[in-house]
DNA sequence: TGTTACTGTCTTTTT
DNA sequence: GACAGTAACA
């Protein structure tokens, strides 16, 4: 049989990573070190020593990497093998875990999954009843405590602050109580079960027999945890990952699981990639330089394998504005000159705030440029609205998606109403939507009220019929019931401009359509929840289908690459950013440069601004101090007047599109 | 109860 | 300079 890869197309590193298919690995894979291919190459080799594809498990950090990986395997080896291994995300993994065994944990089967404002919502709710409505300290916060205690292996009831503790506490049994885990659950729930019941563990690993990790310095301690779980003795277990590129730390990514693996797993194998096919010399010299300051790494020097290159900039802007505007011009001289697509132009940034001004200004020269994960589809308040109600059809306990839909669009059940029917569901033990139908509540209340909710229980019963017993496409039971009660128009009506109508409109068509297409496979309600919480914006549609150039976040960017970039806003409190100075994290402030520097394919520019608009203030900026860290051999430091000026005379002589990059390439 | 106008707060990054 | 949350009004 021809193999499915060669050995010959691979450096020496990665060969050794192909080869080294038994027991623990560890793979750190520097930036453009062709980290993938490796590892889908390792994949491909194991399949054809004879491991059967059932006993392979890739857990990658996105649902795209996942599909991406999948696809590549089975251009490789055959659709067939790809199809039959698993590849997922931790979170789906566990997902599907938690879905054929959470019994075992007193939760039951169809437990909904809360993110986002399900759980601000919640915990908004608890900070009131615990506090008062005057406690004004931000779900947010609170919320990013449990989740950091969650990820550490911790009970939140067990936080060192005594308010914080109770409100861990609260927040855990109303979620228990509707039957509802949050993100972190998944990972603690899965790692408890497998902990716990030994049958369920080993039957999970008699499966999966070979593991693999992506991103691993993305991992937390709980999904190390999970990970030493579900891989048994003799450990065949890869991870694959860059402790360089570990920009998660603030969710809880424990650089710690990457540099300290031999903690974890016996007599690794540790294997270095460290040639990069991606960048210039240039490029790649200013990044290493960079790095260099940041301690306890597992040293690693990324060599180039493309000689030269222009040299990398660094430009002083006088303010955000003019930065915009000359990025802009830039382009679009240089697309001119070089006849390049849109797409290989990219801009970087470390806050989405950054992006206002620099879209202003493509927009103004008709610069097509695509936005990744600004707003995620999720997030959109009319999609949130159109999955509260999916989750109140898949199982109407879940008081959260309740109340939200409650009054929206307004049918007159207010917020008095509202606050009766939670505190009466509270006192006699039962979901809000068993008090909504109970006649003693509805008795008690004021007779335009009570039609209201009884218009409301009807036409929730209603559709939830239409679905389980006339068995009708839950997306169109769902649009039917929309449309009855005009939530389009309503949502329309709550828009400022016709284009942000029309958006809303299509988001909650799409939410629809998504749906129906679920319900065409013969899925349900809850297997569609399931996929909406776990997606994220970036693994749907996104940077494939949309054309023009890219404006992306520094932590967006992981993984991506271009031939010119952009990275704007190098300023002290915004890189290293305000709040990681205070935090102490300078080092991974660095990382996130180092990911941007190294994201640039052939040319790079920095910038920095001497003023900037901040809170809609013109606010003073002093460059970052990242700055002087970077050896500047292969590094041009100019200034926007300069350009501008040397410019100005070039175009004196006549030379009409003598770009800025010509003149100061030589 | 719903709508409007104002005020204060924020802006890191997101599976 | 946006947006959510609040206060005041219809």
């Amino acid at each position: 049989m021809a193999s499915a890869f060669s050995f010959d197309s691979l450096n020496h590193a990665q060969r050794e990573a192909v080869g080294a298919l038994d027991g623990p690995v560890l793979i750190l894979a520097g930036a453009g070190t062709g980290k993938t291919r490796t590892v889908t190459c390792r994949i491909a080799h194991m399949l054809e020593k004879g491991v059967r594809p059932e006993h392979v498990l890739a857990v990658t950090f996105t649902n795209k990497a996942a599909a991406e990986m999948r696809e590549r395997i089975a251009g490789m080896v055959s659709k067939k093998a790809a199809d039959a291994m698993t590849v997922s995300t931790f979170h789906s993994l566990c997902v599907k875990l938690l879905r054929g065994g959470i019994e075992k944990l007193g939760y039951k089967r169809n437990f909904a999954i809360f993110s986002g404002s399900d759980q601000t919502g919640l915990l908004k709710q608890l900070i009131v009843r615990k506090a008062g409505a005057e406690e004004k300290i931000k779900p947010e916060a609170v919320l990013s405590e449990i989740s950091k205690l969650k990820n550490k292996g911790i009970d939140p009831g067990e936080h060192e602050n005594d308010f914080f503790a109770s409100l861990g506490r609260a927040y855990q049994n109303e979620l228990r109580a509707q039957n509802a885990v949050d993100f972190d659950d998944l990972l603690v729930l899965a790692e408890q079960l497998l902990r716990e019941h030994h049958d369920v563990r080993d039957a999970f690993r008699q499966q999966f027999k070979r593991v693999t990790v992506d991103e691993f310095q993305d991992t937390n301690a709980l999904q190390m945890q999970l990970l030493q779980q579900l891989v048994g003795p003799p450990y065949h277990v890869c991870v694959v990952g860059d402790d360089d590129q570990s920009i998660y730390g603030w969710r809880g990514a424990e650089v710690a699981n990457i540099l300290q693996f031999e903690k974890f797993f016996p007599n690794p194998r540790v294997i270095r990639l460290e040639e990069n096919y991606r960048s210039t010399h240039a490029v790649l010299h200013t990044a290493n330089s960079l790095i260099r300051h940041n301690v306890g790494r597992r040293e690693k020097i990324l060599r180039s394998t493309r000689a030269g290159g222009e040299p990398v900039r660094l430009v002083a802007m006088p303010g955000d504005a003019e930065e915009a505007e000359f990025i802009a011009e830039e382009i679009l001289a240089d697309k001119g000159t070089c006849k390049r697509a849109w797409e290989d132009y990219a801009i970087l940034f470390r806050t989405n705030g950054q992006s206002r001004k620099l879209e202003e200004a493509l927009r103004e020269r008709k610069i097509p440029y695509r936005m990744v994960g600004a707003q995620s589809f999720y997030d959109r308040k009319e999609v949130r609205d159109v999955l509260a109600y999916c989750q109140v059809l898949a199982s109407p306990d879940a008081d959260v998606s309740l109340l939200r839909i409650l009054n929206t669009p307004n049918r007159g059940i207010g917020q008095t109403t509202a606050v009766m029917a939670t505190d009466w569901s509270r006192a006699n033990h039962q979901s809000v939507w068993q008090a909504l139908c109970d006649p003693q509540f509805t008795d008690g209340l004021g007779p335009k009220a009570r039609a209201a909710i009884e218009d409301f229980v009807a036409r929730i019963a209603g559709t939830k019929a239409r679905i389980e017993i006339a068995r009708e496409n839950p997306g169109d039971a769902l649009k039917a019931m929309l449309d009855d009660m005009d939530y389009v128009p309503w949502v329309g009506r709550g828009c400022k401009t016709d284009n942000e109508r029309q958006q809303r409109g299509e988001g909650i068509a799409d939410v629809i359509d998504q749906l129906r297409k679920h319900g065409v496979k013969g899925k349900d309600l809850q297997s569609f929840l399931d996929a909406s919480a776990l997606a994220s914006d970036r693994d749907d549609d996104d940077l494939e289908k949309k054309q023009g150039a890219t404006l992306i976040t520094l932590h967006a960017s992981k993984g991506l690459e271009f031939p010119i970039v952009y990275l704007v806003g190098l300023e002290e409190g915004i890189l290293p950013h305000k709040r990681s100075i205070v935090e102490g994290t300078r080092d991974e402030e660095r990382r996130l440069l180092y990911v941007g520097i190294t994201r640039a394919r052939e040319l790079l520019t920095m910038t920095y601004c001497a003023y900037r608009t901040k809170y809609g203030e013109r606010t003073h900026c002093q460059s970052s101090s990242f700055i002087a860290e970077i050896d500047d051999t292969h590094m041009l430091h100019t200034t926007y007047d300069d350009i501008l000026g040397a410019e100005a005379s070039e175009e004196e002589l006549g030379n009409f599109f003598g770009g800025l990059k010509g003149l100061l390439g030589d």
